[in-house]
RNA sequence: GGGGAGAUACCAAAGUGGCCAACUGGGGCGGACUGUAACUCCGCUGACUUUCGUCUUCGUAGGUUCGAAUCCUGCUCUCCCCA
C-alpha cells in the first residue's frame, strides 16, 4: 500500500495524496461511509459506487464476528464477496465498542471480555484474535486493537489505558507479522494514537506508534464527548509529530465543519456514522447548512432537495416529499437521505482536495465552515 | 315503539368528591445524534406569564357541597340490542 503526496497547501496543513490499495486508489482527503455490519445503512453498493461516489467504506469486526459470525465471511470468500463491494474496505478493530457498550465488557492484559449485545453470550477480544478476525474479514486496511477510552478521562486512568492500548499495539504487529492474507491482497495495519485530553500523553502516544512501519497511522478517542476545541488541540499535537508520507485517519469524526477543521490540520481520512445515523433520523447537511426534515417548513417546498447537490436523488425528490417520507415512517425516507448526506460528504472532502490543489483552500474553508454550520 | 350504554383536550382513551389543567397512546411542534446495541432518543403540546403563579376547561343548563370531570335534576346529542 503505498501514499503519494500530491500537494501540500498554502497556509495550512491540508494534504492533497493518493493512496493505493490492491482495491483500487482513494484520493485523499476522504470520507469513508461506514458499514458496521458490511452493509452501508441503507445504500446500495451501486449507488455507493455510482452516485455517492464512495472510494473505500468500513466495516466492523465486532459486529461481524457475532453476526453472521466470521465462519460465513471466510466461506463466502472474504467480505468484499459477501457484501459485492470490491473497492477498498477499512475494518475498525472493535476498539471503539469497548468503549459504547462499556456496560458489558471487562478489560484486561490479556484483552476485551464481551457480552454481546444481541444475546448476552461471551466472547473475549485480545490483540491477536482481533487480527486474525480482520484478516478472515479481508479488509484493507486493518485497525489496532485499543481501549477508546471516553473524553473526560481523569489522567491516570488515561495513562494507563494508554499504556495498555501500546502493549496491545505490539502485540497487533506481532499477530500481522506471524500471519498472511488469506484472499490475495495486501493487508496494512493502522496503529492508533489514544490518550484522551492530555496533550502530553497523545505526544507519548504519537512517538511511540511512528516507532511502528506502517502504512497509514490513526488518532483514535476524539469526539467522544470532549468539547471540539480540545480535539483541534490533540490534532494539533499529534499530526506534526506523524509522518508527513504517511496517510493520517482520524477516527470517528465528525460534523462537515470537523472535517474541514481537520482537513486543515493535516488530516486525510475519516469516517463517521453522522451522514447515515442523522439522515435516518431525518436530518440532512448541505454546502448551505443543515435541514431538519422533519421541520413543518419543508411540508409544501417542492423545490430538489438540494440544487446544489451531485447525487440522483438531491434533483430527483423535492423536499417536500422527503419530508413527507420522513414524517410517514416510510423507508425510502431514510434512504434518500443517507445517499443525499453520504453524496454531499464525499463531495465535501473532494471539493477540498481540488482547493488543496489550486491553492485556494484555506480561503474556501472559511467560508465554508461558516456556511456549513447554518440551520436552513 | 321497548330496553340498554355513553358524551373528557386535535384523535383515541383513563380518571368516578379534594393529591386533576386532568394517566397513557397516537397525532402535532421542536431538539439531539461524531471508529452504529440507534429508521433511535429527549422535550413541549388549554390560555396568559421568564419563574412563581393566575385564569378558563371534562356535551349543556341548573343544583348539592368548604370543594365537582367525578353526586343529583332537566335538556341536547351519539351508539347498541329487540320490535
Amino acid at each position: 500500500m503505498d501514499f503519494i503526496l500530491k500537494q501540500q497547501a498554502n497556509n495550512s496543513e491540508a494534504r492533497a495524496g493518493l493512496l493505493k490499495t490492491d482495491h483500487g486508489n482513494i484520493e485523499t482527503p476522504i470520507f469513508m461511509p461506514v458499514g458496521t455490519a458490511g452493509s452501508v445503512k441503507g445504500i446500495h453498493v451501486r449507488d455507493l459506487k455510482e452516485d455517492i461516489k464512495a472510494q473505500i467504506i468500513l466495516g466492523n469486526t465486532y459486529h461481524l464476528y457475532l453476526r453472521p459470525g466470521i465462519e460465513i465471511i471466510e466461506q463466502a470468500g472474504g467480505l468484499h464477496k459477501f457484501n459485492g463491494w470490491d473497492g477498498p474496505i477499512l475494518t475498525d478493530s472493535g476498539g471503539y465498542q469497548v468503549f459504547s457498550l462499556g456496560d458489558i465488557r471487562k478489560l484486561s492484559e490479556e484483552g476485551a471480555k464481551f457480552q454481546s449485545h444481541i444475546d448476552g453470550s461471551r466472547h473475549l477480544f485480545t490483540p491477536e484474535n482481533v487480527i486474525d478476525i480482520q484478516r478472515k474479514i479481508g479488509a484493507d486496511i486493518i485497525m489496532a486493537f485499543d481501549e477508546c477510552p471516553p473524553g473526560d478521562a481523569e489522567f491516570d486512568y488515561a495513562k494507563k489505558s494508554l499504556e495498555l492500548t501500546q502493549r496491545w499495539l505490539d502485540r497487533c504487529v506481532e499477530q500481522m507479522e506471524k500471519t498472511s492474507p488469506l484472499y490475495g491482497h495486501q493487508q496494512s495495519l493502522f496503529p492508533i494514537v489514544q490518550g484522551a485530553s492530555f496533550p502530553e500523553l497523545r505526544e507519548t502516544a504519537a512517538k511511540h506508534i511512528i516507532e511502528i512501519p506502517s502504512d497509514g497511522y490513526a488518532i483514535g478517542g476524539l469526539s467522544v464527548g470532549e468539547p471540539e476545541k480540545v480535539m483541534y488541540a490533540m490534532i494539533d499535537v499529534v499530526c506534526p509529530i506523524l509522518p508527513k508520507n504517511k496517510p493520517r485517519y482520524l477516527m470517528g469524526v465528525g460534523t462537515p465543519v470537523n472535517i474541514l477543521e481537520a482537513i486543515d490540520r493535516g488530516i486525510d481520512m475519516f469516517d463517521c456514522v453522522m451522514p447515515t445515523r442523522n439522515g435516518r433520523n431525518g436530518m440532512l447537511f448541505t454546502s448551505e447548512g443543515t435541514m431538519n426534515m422533519r421541520n413543518r417548513k419543508w411540508a409544501d417546498d417542492f423545490s430538489p432537495i438540494d440544487s446544489n447537490g451531485t447525487s440522483f436523488v438531491d434533483h430527483h425528490y423535492s423536499k417536500a416529499f422527503l419530508r413527507h417520507l420522513i414524517v410517514s415512517d416510510e423507508m425510502l425516507g431514510a434512504q434518500i437521505a443517507s445517499q443525499h448526506n453520504l453524496a454531499f460528504y464525499l463531495w465535501l472532502v473532494k471539493e477540498a482536495r481540488t482547493q488543496i490543489i489550486n491553492g485556494t483552500f484555506k480561503d474556501w474553508k472559511g467560508e465554508m465552515v461558516v456556511k456549513l454550520a447554518q440551520r436552513l
